[in-house]
This record gives C-alpha cells, structure tokens and sequence, in this order.
DNA sequence: GTATATGCAAATGTTTTGCATCATG
DNA sequence: CATGATGCAAAACATTTGCATATAC
C-alpha cells in the first residue's frame, strides 16, 4: 500500500516530468482526483481541497482535471448533463450508477473487450476508448426496494 | 415502410394516448427526434424544426423531450458536458462514436445483455438501464487515416 | 529572475423557469 | 371554452476565459 507521502510524490513525478509545476493546490487536487475513489464531480473536489486551501479557485481545479486528462491519469464521465463525474481508472470497465443512492462503482469484465473487438472486426471501427453506464439499484438499494414493496410489478 | 403520414399518427396517438396536446410544433419534433436516425442535439431539433414553424421555441423542444423520455420513447445519450444527443433507439445497444468526423452508429450485441445479466447475477446490482458510449474511428476515417500516414504507431 | 500558476470576475453556452397569450380537444 | 401549450425573456448552472498578482523552479 502506498503512503500518503509515496502518493505526493507520484504526483510530482507525474507532473514535473511532463513540465507542469508541481503547485500545493493541484497536488491536492490530484490527490483527491486520483486516489478518493469516490468518482468525484468538479464542485466536490473543488469542497474537498477548499478545506486545506481556502482560497483555491474553481478555475484551478478545471485546469488541474485537464491536465490530468491530457497526461492519461484521468477521463471524463459524463452520467447526465449536471452529473459530470471524473474517473482515475483508465481500464476498461462498466460503472454502475445507483439510482436510489446515487454510489457508482467499477466493473470490470473481459466482455467489455470482447465488444470492442466485434466492433473493430465486423463494423471496421478502430476503438480508442469506451464509457459504459449501468444505471439501476445497487445491491443495499434493492434490497430495501423489495423489503418495502414485495408486491411491486 | 410506414410513410410520413403514418409515422404522425403513430406520433398523435402515443402523445394524445398520454393525455398530451398534438400540435403541430411536437409533432414536428416528434418526427425528428423520433425518425431522423441522426441522434440529434436539442440545438439541431431546433434548427429543423424552425424551417417548418420559424417561430418555435427552444423551451418548446426541450418540453417535448421531457415527454418523450416519460413515456419511454426517447433517452438521452451524455457523450461529454457540451454533446447531449437524444437517441430513440430503446434497445440495449453501444454507440460507435467517431472521434474524426463525428459519427455516431448503433452496435447492437448479445455481449451487453450478458454483461447487464453478470452484473445482476455477481454484484446484486438490478439494471434498469445502460448507455454504453466506444470511442474511436469509423470504418472511413480509419482508412483514410491509414492511408496518410502508414506509418503510424 | 522568469515563466507559469493562481484567484477573481466576467463571459459563454445549455437547459430551466415564469408568465402572458394562444390553440387544442 | 377550459385546460394546457407556446414563445419570449430572464434565471440558473457548469465550465471557460482574461488578466493582474503571486509562486515554483
């Protein structure tokens, strides 16, 4: 497991290295962006490093996002129009959108591959990325479905 | 083939059936979201829809939309903040979406009933819906793109 | 010390809302 | 003819941009 310190400092290797400066608000963004795992949307990164920097600018963590997005380090997850979400899991992989709770999580399975594959082998078309949305209720979110309505249909 | 006048009564009767007005403005809206095999935007309903009535409304599509998505018709399709198209298509299906000249084409696939069906199975999570976006390029822009420079790698 | 990043405020673009007028059923 | 729809303008949002000041390297 990574330390908080080891995950800074990937940070400021990952930055420098492409010739940004490795400033305190975008390490924090980046920290919150890349290791939270929570899918966070701008304005929650924007709150979340607001704690340790009052002052951070909302412009600062759209420019951070972009280039994390230019870097590879971060994509765009777009549930709805008001729902832009971002996604340090550059796998391809299938979110599950809880639409009682609203949580998101990954998963991962070789179909998603296996689809991208017919698509270049039958439809002729190069893939170069994929985002696949399930929305529906997440395991908790069902079952208190049932519990309240069992007769439901 | 269902001609013109057969596609608006189809129109008529899914609106009036619902307990909606059928004028003429949603009716032409109707036609072109529902027909068109475009995914448009609301921006370009618009513009069509302006050729026939000039002084229809962009609060006027945006409302036919919102109807068209009540009753099950019509679903949005989030490709990234500024590219909300709308897709009639209601069938589990993945969009092919050009990154070159911007083309978007269905795939349909058994895959993705499977995955919705895994997902239930090994999550506990209850699908209702998917949209399922591959980026890439199309059959013609990737032969073009080979074509001037095939080298590439 | 210089180039680049920050934070603020204003601008942009899409979608929503309020309301008086108009058309459908 | 009553209810609900239209079209306009203004409001509400998220995101982007311009610019003077501040900071990293």
């Amino acid at each position: 497991m990574a330390g908080p310190q080891e995950l800074d400092s990937r940070i400021i290797k990952a930055l420098r290295g492409r010739g940004y400066k490795a400033t305190p608000q975008r390490i924090a963004i980046c920290r919150f962006a890349l290791y939270s795992h929570k899918h966070p949307t701008a304005q929650r990164i924007y709150s979340e490093v607001k704690k340790a920097y009052p002052t951070v600018s909302l412009a600062t963590v759209y420019n951070t996002i972009q280039i994390l997005k230019d870097i590879g380090l971060l994509q765009e997850v777009c549930l709805s129009r008001d729902e832009t979400r971002f996604d340090p899991n550059m796998e391809p992989h299938a979110h599950l959108v809880c639409l009682q709770c609203s949580s998101i999580s990954d998963w991962r399975s070789p179909l998603i591959l296996e689809i991208m594959k017919n698509v270049a082998t039958e439809a002729g078309f190069m893939p170069k990325g994929q985002n696949f949305d399930i929305f529906g209720l997440c395991k908790n979110c069902s079952k208190s479905h049932i519990a309240i309505s069992p007769s439901t249909r």
